[in-house]
DNA sequence: TAAGATAACGAAAACGTTTTCGTAAGAAAA
DNA sequence: TTTTCTTACGAAAACGTTTTCGTTATCTTA
């Protein structure tokens, strides 16, 4: 790689000083007009460009924000990461990405490495195996530094610290209570293991829907899907349990569009027979037939909101603040799978 | 945020220099065991951990690659990114990711931010209006100074350098030779406009399936479409060329997905009466109901082999391969959209 | 016992910047 | 003419490392 000019060089090109290149660039007054427009003109015909890692160093400054995601490969991931780096580009910060494959070990490794100088501060959505071994220390470590850091959606509850999530006990509780309007009476839940928060609130709020509407609570009816083992099978179950429930809340798109396919191939009439809402407005939904109505999630402002929260705290060090929490409104996004009156979309399906 | 112990710190606590700090913490021999031990166990208490930007600077490696997209929020690019990010952990690489939102101006600021300092290499897909204005002065300047670059999927035809890619007109000569084989006749292509190249190839390759069959081209179910139209309206154009196709070949899955749509709220049976296949394999493919039929395209792979590329070029500084080019296999996924017998999908579908 | 070898450490340069603090020459003021 | 200001620039420290090259003692060896 041929060697790129740098200060010096010029310097020693121009017969003058590093300072007066220096100063001449920053179009300080202490340097004469002539010389800056020598330097300038110079400079421009050389091609150069300060380098940035100099600069990080000497301003204590990285101008970057790092962000630590369970996977990227997942569509409410990457609108937030869209979202975080629209703000961070508004602001003139780069972004990098470290991906926590949602193991404990990579997630430390990944936040030592941000918080040894390469970023100014960290948005974080924290590892299952993080929840699993309730093992928060490295973002413990930070928080005590008053490193600026932020976490959305999975956040520990355990510490005090910048959040961004959503309400998701009212998230569970819309959904349930669209499912009721719509005229559902028998309700189902597809939910996580205990360990994931999102997936408990959301059914807290199921429950709570349930109770305010004076509606029988079926314990049957609700399912935790473990994803260490074959998920159609563990779905499938809410289907034979005895009782049929004609309304599901799935507490992601995923499980909801599988228990529509099983619905459909065991011959329920989907929105009829049966109504379906998932959670996290995804691609997924969107292509299913009927379409799955879900609770959007707005993966995209907690972005922006999680960075800017991140942003004004690098920048004011707003220390009154530091345990504040954004939440971000969800809302229905209704579709076929919980319309209200029969219709005729193909509901037959079999193998 | 509360100071970071550095190795000055430490040499002023253990009244040492900081070169024995220093050479301690690398085991050198020059130093005594005890001094290592004392050193060590202190630096340990501390949780010393070195900063990474000094070591950037001096070391002239910043073991970190960026990576720029055109956007996030596409299974395929998340796919890739992956991918890169697996190959970089085990080399113990980071990620920067910067996103280009297929701008021209973007994409220069991306790169030139990538390549004063911050990374050690740049993996990019070129921004759509970097093609459009036929512009890639900010990419041959970094190959003109050798600087470490890999590009992937949508690549600059006129630049020599490391280039990852499939071969898009076999891909499209496989995908419509699929439709041939499962017994269609009359050939329709979803396509992009011209300046997209992996729309032109897969074209070719389209053009050549028929050729080699010995069926008819009929250059009105040839659509280009204009994405900054609605795009719905003009996939509707196929169907309404006097003569009705009974196999479709779409560049991507979007399109196949709407087409399919299309075809299934005129009361076309698909795959009875027309056959769809689509090219990438993401999540909208895997939820149509019939499934979409694809050609996958493997961008887990071609992230994989982009940064394998990248790495050992940046390692081995390899000047024999800077023009080397990988070409990753695609093949078809079949599914329901070209099933060849008759069966009792839910076909019918009205509004 | 003088000379060379070795062990253990420190000083300083270097990576590429910015910025504080001189300092020389000329201009203005006394 | 002497003193004091400006003006325009350079030297050097600093950011946090690594590494080369001393520099001491102490230890061998002749």
């Amino acid at each position: 790689m041929s060697k790129k000019v740098n200060i010096k060089t010029l310097a020693a090109d121009l017969g003058v000083s590093v300072s007066t290149v220096s100063k001449s660039l920053k179009n300080s007054l202490e340097i004469s007009k002539e010389t800056k427009e020598r330097v300038w003109a110079y400079a421009q015909k050389m091609n150069y460009k300060p380098n940035s890692l100099a600069l990080s160093l000497r301003n204590k400054k990285t101008m970057t924000i790092g962000i630590i995601v369970p996977e990227l490969v997942h569509h409410f991931f990457s609108r937030v990461i869209s979202g975080v780096e629209q703000v961070a580009n508004h602001n003139a910060y780069h972004l990098m990405i470290a991906l926590s494959n949602d193991r404990l070990d990579k997630e430390k490794q990944d936040v030592e490495m941000f918080a040894n100088g390469r970023v100014d501060g960290i948005i974080v959505s924290v590892a299952k195996e993080s929840f699993e071994k309730n093992d928060f220390s490295h973002f413990e470590d930070l928080v005590n530094r008053n490193f600026p850091i932020v976490f959305f959606d999975r956040v520990p509850t355990s510490i005090r610290a910048l959040k961004v999530i959503i309400d998701d006990i009212f998230g569970g509780y819309q959904a349930t209570k669209h499912l009721i309007d719509q005229g559902a009476k028998t309700l189902g839940i597809l939910t996580t293991p205990p360990h994931i928060t999102v997936g408990v609130d959301r059914q807290k709020g199921f429950l709570k829907a349930l109770r305010t509407s004076q509606l029988p609570i079926y314990n049957q009816l609700q399912i935790s899907i473990n994803e260490k083992y074959p998920i159609v099978k563990q779905v499938e179950k809410i289907f034979s349990q005895g009782i049929l429930p004609d309304g599901i809340f799935a507490v992601n798109e995923n499980y909801a569009a599988i228990a529509l396919e099983i619905a459909l191939e065991k011959g329920i009439k989907v929105p009829e027979e049966l109504k379906i809402i998932g959670f996290t407005d995804g691609l997924i939904s969107k292509t299913t037939r009927p379409r799955l109505s879900t609770v959007a999630q707005h993966g995209f402002a907690m972005g922006t909101s999680a960075a800017e929260m991140l942003l004004s705290y690098i920048e004011n060090k707003n220390m009154l603040e530091f345990d504040r929490i954004s939440l971000i409104e969800t809302n229905i996004v209704q579709r076929e799978s919980t319309e209200k009156k029969r219709n005729n979309y193909p509901v037959v399906y079999k193998k």
